[in-house]
DNA sequence: GATTAGTGACTGACCGGTCGGTAATTTACT
DNA sequence: AGTAAATTACCGACCGGTCAGTCACTAATC
């Protein structure tokens, strides 16, 4: 999705920059955060020079902004489509949930977006609000709704299924940060099927011996 | 513990000042991270000048490292000597654990350093090993041996302790994170003590309603 | 030839780091 | 005790490098 380097390969090509230029900047902000990322780098990445950025954002901040916005959006319109599916039992359900969230979210470049949010919404305040209403809050009712599925049909106890949905939102979260900021230094962290798979058990199960008496 | 502003008090205190710096270092680390911070709001926050922050620091990184190493260190020391108490039942003991270790780290000005990791640690690779090996692995260890002697002791079923502590870690990561970055833009987010009663009470008993047959 | 996407050298503000100077404190001497 | 000399914590103006943002220009496309 990055343009090239080849450097004769050059065209003009207004429609495609706005998407590239984004898809570069959240890379390169991801992994530097924004005060760290020069905007050469960024345009760079995204097979320009620094002036092409100014053609199509007013500035670095905008920019960020733009593209933190760009991830956002198809992130949690997806998760919800897929809480809507009722064809799964409540505990597959959560697995399946999970377990694409991954895919879909956190391997993705959209995955950089949880760090790139914690580290800088010191700096933009009114980024912290617009986050937790349109990907936290959404994000937490889709996977609520699967719980309550479970506990309307008797799958699981009469749990508050808020309450759940922001354990089970933690973890995603956490293993996502995990794996973008230290993967690396973490050999030890699972793969994301064995992971998301534990959590699931325990949740459902839990730690108790007697929830074999079943 | 930050000395005030009045100019005329301003007095020599050579063996308090490195320990003032690295606290006013790691509040405003942590609230703009790395590359934002300016070397004068450290100063004045400690209640001296810029210069005099190289009376004691080489550079703005030895200041930052210094500032998460002396943070890191007592945190993780207390963690381990919890852990070690074996006058609680398991289930009481891991709510004690992840209860105490709100107050005592999340709650303090350590608490700063999981947001501040996470956004650094992409431009201090060195400090993402360094971390693990010395806070996550350490951390989930001492985590472990509590849920190992509630598997010994027939309380818990036979799971993987480090998979379980691994989910619990995640649980108090995310929420620090949370209260740091997204405070005051979630007010949902539930007070310490419900969130963490929560959490372990999923953890042991699991969602399933069988549990109650017990 | 006209239009416009794209370039990259340039500028100015900003900030990490320095250093000559100041004043608080201690030491030395009477 | 008084005070002069020596010491050193601390200050803040300054320097030099860096980078966001600009603009006169180039070249691709119509």
């Amino acid at each position: 999705m990055i343009f090239p380097l080849c450097p004769r390969a050059r065209q003009r090509r207004k429609e495609a920059r706005p998407g590239e230029l984004l898809s570069a900047a959240l890379e390169v902000f991801g992994e530097r955060g924004f005060a760290a990322t020069k905007l050469d780098d960024v345009a760079k990445r995204a097979g320009v020079s620094k002036g092409t950025v100014y053609l199509y954002f007013d500035s670095k901040e905008a920019l960020f902004k733009a593209a933190v916005e760009s991830a956002v959006i198809p992130a949690v319109e997806a998760g919800e489509a897929l809480a809507a599916d009722h064809s799964l039992s409540p505990a597959e359900a959560l697995r399946t949930f999970v377990f694409w969230w991954w895919e879909k979210v956190g391997a993705s470049d959209i995955g950089a977006l949880p760090k790139l949010l914690v580290a800088e919404v010191g700096n933009f305040p009114e980024l912290g609000k617009w986050f937790h209403e349109n990907l936290v809050m959404r994000g937490k009712r889709a996977a609520a709704s699967i719980i309550e599925r479970g506990i309307a049909s008797g799958d699981f106890r009469p749990v508050v299924a808020m309450d759940v949905a922001r354990i089970l939102f933690a973890q995603m979260f956490a293993y996502v940060l995990w794996r973008r900021a230290f993967g690396p230094a973490m050999p030890d962290l699972p793969k994301p099927e064995a992971y998301f798979a534990t959590v699931v058990d325990i949740l459902v199960n839990g730690l108790k011996g007697e929830t074999k008496c079943a």
